[in-house]
DNA sequence: CTGTTAGCGCTTTCAA
DNA sequence: TTGAAAGCGCTAACAG
């Protein structure tokens, strides 16, 4: 049974070991020049009462409680997943622990969620690709120390770690127009989310850079089912001459190739599918896909890194953005007419063999 | 420029409003009676300054701060993910927050994690499969109010929200032999972890219950690679007469099944797959994977439904245990022999059709 | 090197 | 109904 009496507090070591308080503190802070011996009866009495400082009385005086909050909209998508991971972990080597709040995509209450998480901590980590932009320029200033992930800001006190959508986007329209593709769908995210406009630059850049290209855009979503139900209108496309679908991410891609695949069209042979964001599961589908690589545990380290900065007092960084690396793999390879010309072995990377 | 001055207190606000700062306390917490007149100079006040009460304050008066802590071993497993997601909402709309400690597979570590964690929360929802029962029977009366999640445990003040491993495995079993399944494999997962004692568990009874029917086990993992990895051991083990594996999770079933295909195995033509967990992903397969369905978000519901109600001081409850129900899709069916003489069609599922 | 003494910001008796 | 005052448990000046 524990006792539901107060717990030890450090007024009980002090008596115990028959120093003052300070004493006690300073011993379990490492603090000064104390006396061995006295330092040696504290920790005696530490350990005889199983004594544990406080959080909460700690946090008052000093102002800070060693925790961030990380706001998402959603928990179960694997970029913020890992982004989660990376930070937590990065964060925990600092002796830093992480909240997680999901706002459920309740776009509405996100700003308020925000700043009552990050009213609980030492600083916060921002994820709201739906939220306005003018909506998170007032808010940022509120939130800081803050990093903000995914987004372009140019408040000088609120740096900003993500991906380069646009520039992946157009590598990714390279590398299939490379292949031969001319004819192009790219099945679109959520219209408010900010990575979906500038993904949407990214292909507008690539159809200016690369004559006779060219993409056209279906509605879709983010999310597994989403491909999955985009899979007539894909087809419906390729019948209309499209060879090549890129999707908002890998989620959506592979939710979309099964679907295609009951629809009778063959990947890559009568169509080519890339995804975005190189889940885990991208080279263990069927084929293996074709997605652009973002380095998600990465991500939510320099995450910390700018977020450690923040709190030390030392002046925002620059923005970072990564830019995505392709990995291509079997879903995507010439299209039907050119294979019929130039062949198929050429065009299949070496690894789509042994995804391992 | 933010001021780098003190934040607003209760003092200012009191003072601003001409009143004590109890009353305003009082005011902010909606007790006993006060003057109308006093709230609405009290709340001009508030607003006026902006002021938002300390939580740290507030923690250390009421001895809680409204967190509760998550230790789990991998953030990326999506059983974790989705206890994680179910339960941060449930705790949200009780207006509680979830710390999350990923102890990043390091055994060794995960009892001080926990303590650590537990210690700046309320309660603790504790991940750690791994960890000796021993240790755990030690570490989880210091831990409570707690609750821990798949494992099982006779701690009276500690309750257990889970998987009914050994059922569900059992049920698996099940599900195969009645498809003419007489020689399965079984892909373990981690030696240590409790969940794959429980599914062995599950595999003997199963075994006991249906003669003729045998498992062999093969040492694997419980990841991607893991799984594909495990190809040729699989591949082996089905000239040998096997005709139906049963992965440890879907993410290894996932891993299998693309090595099974590249070592020219069809499945379920040549061998039936089956995995556990049903994520998302399961039924966009290729095929669509046999899962045995858990509930995630749920489980973290309960999990803070049974948190809270030991917070709020009531006994611990019984231990709930979910019954993961079969999701039967295309990756088993009937064992070629068994198909020779019964025909395919009767024993693939209508939904293996339509995924969505 | 150590003890005394103020607070950190808030809630909560206890009087008035 | 309101205000004064005493802490919650800890740290940090400031003396000694």
């Amino acid at each position: 049974m524990a006792d539901r009496t107060r717990a030890t507090t450090i007024a009980d070591v002090a008596l115990r070991a028959g120093v003052s308080q300070a004493s006690v503190s300073r011993v379990l802070n490492g603090k000064q020049n104390v006396d061995p011996a006295i330092a040696a009866r504290v920790h005696d009495a530490v350990s005889a009462l199983g004594y544990t400082p406080s959080i909460a009385a700690r946090s008052l005086v000093h102002g800070r409680n060693d925790t961030v909050a990380m706001v998402v909209p959603d928990l179960e998508n694997p970029l913020f997943q890992g982004i989660l991971k990376g930070l937590s972990l990065a964060a925990a080597a600092d002796g830093y622990r992480v909240l997680v709040a999901d706002t459920a995509e309740q776009a509405g209450e996100e700003a308020a969620i925000a700043r009552e998480a990050r009213h609980r901590c030492d600083a916060i980590v921002l994820c709201a690709p739906r939220m306005p932009a003018s909506q998170l320029r007032a808010l940022a200033p509120l939130l800081a120390p803050a990093v903000v992930v995914n987004r372009s800001l140019d408040d000088p006190a609120v740096p900003t770690v993500g991906v380069d959508y646009a520039r992946g986007m157009r590598d990714l329209v390279e590398h299939l127009a490379a292949l031969g593709h001319r004819r192009l769908v790219f099945l679109a995210g959520p219209d408010a989310s900010s990575s979906q406009a500038e993904r949407m630059r990214g292909l507008r850049d690539a159809v200016t850079a690369l004559p006779g290209v060219s993409v056209d855009t279906l509605p879709c979503g983010s999310r597994l089912d989403d491909g999955y139900r985009s899979g007539e209108a894909v087809a419906a496309a390729v019948r209309a001459g499209t060879t090549a679908v890129i999707a908002f991410n890998d989620l959506v891609a592979l939710g979309l190739m099964p679907r295609l695949a009951e629809l009778g069209l063959r990947i890559p042979d009568d169509v080519s599918v890339a995804g975005f964001d190189d889940v885990p599961l991208a080279r263990y589908a069927t084929p293996p896909l074709t997605s652009m690589s973002v380095p998600r545990s990465e991500l939510g380290a320099q995450v910390w890194s700018r977020l450690r900065a923040l709190i030390a007092g030392e002046p925002s960084e620059h923005a970072l953005l990564f830019r995505p690396r392709l990995e291509h793999r079997a879903s995507t390879a010439p299209p039907p007419a050119a294979r019929r010309l130039t062949g198929v072995r050429e065009a299949l990377p070496a690894e789509s063999e042994v995804p391992a």
